[in-house]
DNA sequence: AGTCCACAGGAAGGGCAGGCGA
DNA sequence: TCGCCTGCCCTTCCTGTGGACT
């Protein structure tokens, strides 16, 4: 082993560790109290609790910013409902309808609920009529409340309509034996806006808000997690509030302050600090951003790197929307890519805007015509990552 | 007040790939 | 298996726009 690498492993195992229990900060964890969501708690209980005497309860619609506990509360709820009526036949299931090829079609969608029944559904072939009767069959068969959580289910009804939900919401007049109550979550507020009418008043027998989280009640919720996930005395005074500041900032997102704490932390641990300090938050932010960033242009199509290629290649601090296309129609030359219109690259710009990449805004420049101005509001050290990703997906010169 | 520029951005439709379903 | 459908990316065509210039 090179000395060198020795000299790092030495360091850390001598080192003792922020962390008592890393997994309790991860988004994958359930914790056992849910602070500042005791109304919504009880609402959502009181509303599931008939399926405990084998009653329908109503159906629920849920919306709220995305970390505002939509997700933990109903699975808080619907798992110590199992608990309680142990031998009372009540079944969860839950999708998220963001899940890939899950979600994706009608098909692939019944086909996972139908599977959840212990059912064997090919992949794909079977037409969607024989489907829904597999899948009211297997419920039937049951004889159990069935409650189904769509969670995101905005991304389900713009994939594919809301005819799969006007389904759902009717499947208790064909059931003899087993009843279904469907929970929705949404982030988007103006969701149910989109949806026919009829299934909006199905689905939203009961609907609730979640209300964003003040840095008070952000604060809480960082103390509480602190002491499950980290060792006693390694937060630095003022940690604590930086992070609920900076996720209140935002929209109230606990799942942000949450990440804040924790790369905060691995920074300092990395860094061989003892203690997590609020410059480690300062960096935590900025590595967040910076990596939601990074993220989204590694992941973008070749002819959106392209353009923003052709940005990069700009020395002025800001361009307009027709330099940026004679730069690109360049590159595009240089690269052997088949340029696209100015239209289209107009969009691609407005893309890059919305993603954080770039920062465009429309002016009118009077007699010389109305245009975008495009402005890189990145720091060079970013920016020479950017190139670096841009290079070596797609070579590009 | 009218003109004009350089686009923004909406609408419609073509082409293509991939998935559906009989 | 193969025709059909759908969604996505893109083009073409078009109208709209803010403000400098005349």
């Amino acid at each position: 082993m090179q000395t060198s690498l020795k000299a790092i492993f030495d360091n850390y195992a001598s080192k003792k560790s922020i962390f008592k229990n890393k997994k309790a900060i991860t988004i994958s964890y359930n914790p056992d109290e849910l602070p500042h969501r005791e109304k919504e708690i009880n609402t959502i209980a009181s509303i599931l609790a008939p399926s405990i005497r084998g009653e329908k309860p109503s159906n629920i619609f849920i919306y709220g910013k995305p970390g505002t506990g939509k997700t933990a509360v109903v699975s808080y709820v619907t798992k110590n409902l199992v608990e309680i009526s142990k031998d009372k036949k009540i079944k969860i299931v839950y999708i998220n309808c963001k899940m890939r090829k899950v979600a994706d079609t009608e098909y692939r969608l019944l086909a996972q609920l139908t599977r959840e029944f212990g059912e064997d559904v090919p992949a794909t072939g079977l037409p969607t009529d024989h489907i829904y009767n597999m899948f009211f069959n297997a419920i039937d068969k049951t004889e159990q409340t069935i409650i189904i959580i769509l969670d995101e289910i905005d991304v389900l009804v713009d994939k594919i309509g809301d005819g799969f939900l006007y389904n759902l919401t009717r499947v208790n007049e064909d059931l003899k034996n087993s009843q279904v109550c469907v929970i929705g979550i949404s982030n988007n507020l103006s969701f149910t806006n989109e949806i026919d009418p009829r299934v909006k008043s199905s689905l939203s027998e009961e609907e609730m808000i979640f209300s964003p989280y003040n840095a008070t009640q952000l604060q809480d919720i960082l103390r509480r997690r602190m002491s499950i996930v980290f060792n006693e005395n390694v937060i630095d005074e003022g940690v604590i509030e930086k992070c609920a500041a900076l996720a209140a900032q935002e929209h109230g997102d606990a799942r942000r302050a949450l990440d804040l704490l924790r790369v905060a932390a691995e920074i300092a641990e990395r860094n061989g600090s003892e203690k997590v300090k609020e410059e480690h938050v300062d960096k935590a932010e900025s590595k967040i951003d910076k990596d939601r960033i990074l993220e989204a242009v590694k992941t973008q199509p070749r002819q959106s790197q392209a353009v923003l290629w052709s940005i990069l290649k700009v020395k002025e601090e800001e361009v307009y929307t027709g330099d940026i296309y004679n730069i690109y129609e360049k590159v595009c030359l240089e690269n052997g890519i088949k340029p696209l219109t100015q239209r289209r690259v107009s969009d691609l710009i407005s893309e890059l805007d919305l993603l954080g990449i770039i920062n465009a805004k429309v002016i009118s420049k009077g007699r010389y015509g109305r245009t975008r101005i495009v402005k890189l509001n990145l720091q060079e050290q970013l920016v020479n990552k950017i190139r670096e990703i841009l290079v070596s997906q797609y070579y590009f010169q």
